[in-house]
DNA sequence: TCTTCTCGCACGTTTGAATTGA
DNA sequence: ATCAATTCAAACGTGCGAGAAG
């Protein structure tokens, strides 16, 4: 399965119209991305994924697994990913579908995963399938802990950003390519709603193996409920009619049955399924209000454009203060869903925040720090050097505030630390009120010589991550 | 009344320290 | 003394289900 790709400079914000050149225009256009297990993100897909958000937060199943290739063995990468709003509603489960139950909330800060290997060559991450096991989802809007931030009951989808840099330092100056997989795109809830995507959830994750009906869980639920047995035999007698066998038809069938404005024609060739898939996907109702519904799932060629034209948004100025204010308060009239939405079909970014996330257990990027180490690239950093821009941008990490440290921003100015996503520092980063409403006019884009460094602080290090 | 969220629970997996043996 | 293999317990991840909250 390969993944939609969009590819810009994450300094470069040229007009959407000026992206023909796409991908051809840079050196790295030939680098790919597959997505690890896509049959099984697809058996979720057609029912209509479903992630657990929690406050402590809760890691993603499937979660993200990709293979690259194309990167040069001896060049520097970073891999990263984000999750962006599918559409501007917020959904409710209704009759065992999935109907829109309204705008969306106000983004909660946007926060981007930083996987644990980066910075590592290319060879790093062609040699084996990187994995975001450890990403986590909360809907903890206060989250210290670096997870991703999202509503409940809303629909994202995860992008893949590979950025070409030797360190966090030079991403601003590095050009990125960002990927997505149609068929990763999931509904965030606190509890499942959809009895498909539990029984799916439990027969693949090995964490949930004590919920299998043939596993000793029937001794453990006999003795959670006695008072109710009729209702608990009720369930699971739901759950393997639902699969009795792993029968993607069925399911399929069943799945789009269960949702609203579901699309009757399935695409079959893998090529749809990148460019359409929608067509595919349980969500019809995107479809019918597609008229002024944001979607990050281009159907088509003149959708895709729009995705792109999303793409080159600069971003807005990032501060934390704002951040809680607008998204707890008063969120700025610009910022809202429906205004962003309208016409544009872009989705609010002004309250939306560049963060950046990173998994606190650096232990899990031992191995790999080790693997990485003799590079036949020449010379590399120390062992665990990498690990260090991952302990510095973790500076969320509860219990480990010793982290956050300020040396990271001194490429940049002086005076910047890492306040930029962490802590406020409002006279670096204005409101968005402060921002050009018309990000699409080059004016905006005075950022794209790296001339002016302090002008560049103002913006967040991954401005494309978030609007 | 309904929907959504939170919390504690039991069970399984993972991980790393401690122990054992070669 | 060193190293590898094994054991074991704690930590972690999971869905369930009751109750709270709005």
């Amino acid at each position: 399965m390969q993944s939609i790709r969009d590819m810009k400079s994450n300094f470069i914000a040229p007009p959407s119209s000026s992206i023909p050149g796409g991908p051809d225009a840079y050196h790295q256009g030939n680098i790919r991305m597959t997505l690890e297990d896509p049959e099984l993100w697809k058996s979720f897909h057609e029912i209509g994924t479903e992630m657990i958000i929690t406050k402590p937060g809760r890691r993603m199943f499937p979660h993200c697994k990709i293979n690259l290739s194309g990167l040069m063995p001896c060049s520097k990468y970073i891999l990263l990913v984000d999750m962006v709003p599918v559409d501007g509603f917020r959904y409710k489960w209704n009759k065992e579908k999935w109907e829109v139950a309204g705008k969306a909330e106000p983004q909660p800060p946007c926060r981007t995963y930083l996987h644990p290997d980066s910075p590592a060559p290319g060879s790093h991450w062609i040699k084996q399938t990187v994995s975001f096991l450890k990403l986590k989802l909360t809907n903890n809007t206060l989250d210290q802990h670096g997870h991703i931030i999202l509503h409940s009951m809303h629909r994202y989808h995860p992008r893949f950003h590979i950025v070409q840099a030797d360190d966090m330092y030079s991403v601003r100056w590095s050009v990125f390519q960002t990927f997505t997989f149609p068929e990763t795109s999931f509904t965030s809830v606190t509890a499942y709603q959809n009895t498909k995507i539990t029984k799916l959830k439990i027969d693949h994750n090995p964490f949930a193996k004590g919920f299998r009906d043939e596993g000793t869980n029937t001794k453990r639920r006999a003795n959670r409920n006695p008072a109710c047995p009729e209702k608990k035999a009720k369930k699971i007698d739901c759950l393997s009619r639902e699969s009795d066998e792993d029968s993607p038809p069925d399911i399929r069938r069943s799945s789009f049955e269960g949702y609203e404005g579901e699309q009757a024609e399935l695409p079959k060739t893998k090529e749809e399924e990148v460019v359409k898939e929608e067509r595919y996907s349980p969500w019809g109702p995107e479809r019918e209000h597609g008229h002024h519904v944001r979607t990050d799932s281009p159907p088509g060629p003149d959708a895709r454009e729009m995705y792109n034209a999303e793409q080159l948004v600069p971003a807005p100025a990032s501060y934390q203060p704002y951040r809680f204010h607008e998204y707890g308060k008063s969120p700025s009239p610009s910022s809202s869903v429906g205004s962003s939405n309208g016409g544009s079909g872009r989705a609010s970014f002004e309250s939306r925040v560049s963060d950046v996330a990173t998994v606190p257990e650096h232990e899990a990027s031992k191995p790999s720090t080790h693997e990485i180490g003799p590079s036949p690239c020449g010379p590399q950093p120390p062992a665990g050097h990498h690990q260090d821009y991952t302990g510095v941008l973790n500076m969320t990490q509860a219990g480990k505030p010793g982290v956050l440290s300020h040396h990271i921003y001194t490429p940049y100015s002086a005076e910047q630390t890492l306040g930029q996503w962490s802590g406020p520092n409002p006279v670096q980063y204005p409101p968005p009120h402060h921002l050009p409403s018309d990000y699409s006019t080059p004016a905006v884009h005075h950022g794209y010589h790296h001339g002016n460094v302090a002008e560049w602080s103002q913006y967040p290090l991954f401005s494309y991550s978030c609007w």
